[in-house]
DNA sequence: AAAAGAATTTCCAAATAATGAAACTAGGTT
DNA sequence: AACCTAGTTTCATTATTTGGAAATTCTTTT
């Protein structure tokens, strides 16, 4: 549960008793913290002032709980600005999905995790449970299995290491061996789809982003629902979904930032 | 322009580091950052490798520079969740952005500065984090002035003099007694209007959120262009502005967690 | 009003981490 | 070959952080 990283001496721990509170999703009170954490009362206590000083964390005072700081979100924008990918996307992914009329996601490949970066969401918003900024398993999602197809041996190892093979629904692979061998299908045929692996009745069809030298730098993937597409009628997308992903890959891999002056 | 905080130790001063690279807006290299850095080359340097290790910055090898990790959108999106505003206040902006027709702007008051937690826009639906986390100036927004208006004199105080009067158009308010003025009467309208004083052709009506005892918690705006409306028309959406404000006040204000049992 | 529970603060010697000048390395340039 | 420049590492010194226990404050309960 507790992110043992190495080291990194007191930021190290700052940022870990960051993610503690991030993990528990809700706001906490200080004693709930204690019960979990590792550090000791003193420290704990001093670390969340510390973090609370910094406006990365907020207090409650009625409640006497502490939770995420609103310095998180300005910073994430800054991050998400600063992505060689997500601000170049975003007049292709707004096309697509206007083109398309169904949802577009737009994904990085985030510690073998799948790091949703943006999504459209056209006239018929289907409940679903994503948003930017969420993450979600790479094995059994579109995306995920799109962007692991194309990375190499070596990437892809630590990548399926890292994978909890949890079987979600009746369709999810749940061993390496079948993934690898989807891959590789999945590698020759340039597009994934996510057959109802993650969530009922959603399926989705998707694409890896690559640079003009092979490099994965995300995935696209236009999603529906089975009461509206099959999968047969999602394939349909395939050219436009392929040429996007092209145009976004070849965009990104080439862009620079404005230059400044100092 | 270096965010002198006060003491926090190592901890303070790795945020400053990354408050420094967020600042500049592009990735940056090692040098570059020295030039600007209040801190010497061997301290920088482990600063830097500290953030690096933790994933709050990533590094590119080929171009030597560094940039903000994607943990900072991982972690924005927990801290947006454990908002008591913006998730709560999610379907009545869907259902207020589907009625008028209108952009409709979610933002919270942080440090003096308008942020902007949620956005609808029914045209070209959602740019997530490309909106979500931007910041703005409260005395020329139309929920700047909103949220302001409701504040107490203390409060009030604070936040006026962190405002920079910087004249965006010919209609930005530009002093501080004009502000107080203003925000009198838009105390006694229970809204405000933005009359292109942050944009030119950009108007709003806006009104703030409180809670039932009256405490600020954020602001609710429809945004339009001169084009499309007049400061009138947009005036008819007065009463669903208010209604939904107030609904939302009702239910962040009431709103508590799901318990988790550890 | 006493008891209990939670949060906050204090203590300080020991343990740990941070510091920064200087040395080193790896590329590229003159 | 000597000379940059940018990045990285070293190491003895200095400064901060640690943590266990106890004291204090504050609120809630009995």
């Amino acid at each position: 549960m507790a992110n043992e990283k190495r080291g990194d001496g007191t930021v190290g721990k700052a940022l870990d008793v960051l993610s503690e509170v991030a993990e528990i999703g809700s706001p906490v009170r200080f004693s709930s913290l204690l019960k979990t954490s590792k550090y000791p009362k003193a420290t704990l206590y001093r670390l969340l002032q510390t973090l609370l000083n910094q406006d990365m964390l907020s207090y409650n005072e009625e409640e006497q709980t502490y939770k995420l700081g609103l310095k998180l979100v300005r910073m994430a924008h800054s991050a998400w600005l600063q992505s060689s990918l997500a601000p170049v996307a975003v007049p292709f992914i707004d096309d697509l999905s206007e083109k398309v009329g169904e949802t577009v996601h737009l994904a990085e490949l985030d510690n073998g995790q799948v790091l949703y970066v943006d999504k459209r969401n056209p006239a018929s918003p289907i409940e679903m449970y994503s948003q930017a900024g969420k993450v979600g398993p790479a094995y059994c999602t579109g995306v995920g299995k799109a962007m692991m197809a194309f990375l190499d041996e070596a990437e892809l190892n630590k990548v399926i290491s890292k994978q909890a093979f949890h079987k979600y629904t009746e369709h999810t692979i749940t061993t390496a061996k079948a993934l690898r061998k989807e891959l590789a299908f999945i590698k020759k045929e340039g597009i994934s789809f996510d057959r109802q692996e993650h969530e009922e009745k959603i399926i989705c069809i998707s694409s890896p982003i690559l640079t003009s030298s092979g490099k994965v730098i995300g995935g696209l993937s236009i999603t529906s629902s089975i009461d509206i597409h099959s999968l047969k009628s999602l394939e349909k997308f395939k050219p436009q979904l392929l040429e996007t992903s092209e145009l976004i890959g070849k965009e990104a891999g080439s862009w620079s930032f404005p230059e400044k002056n100092y």
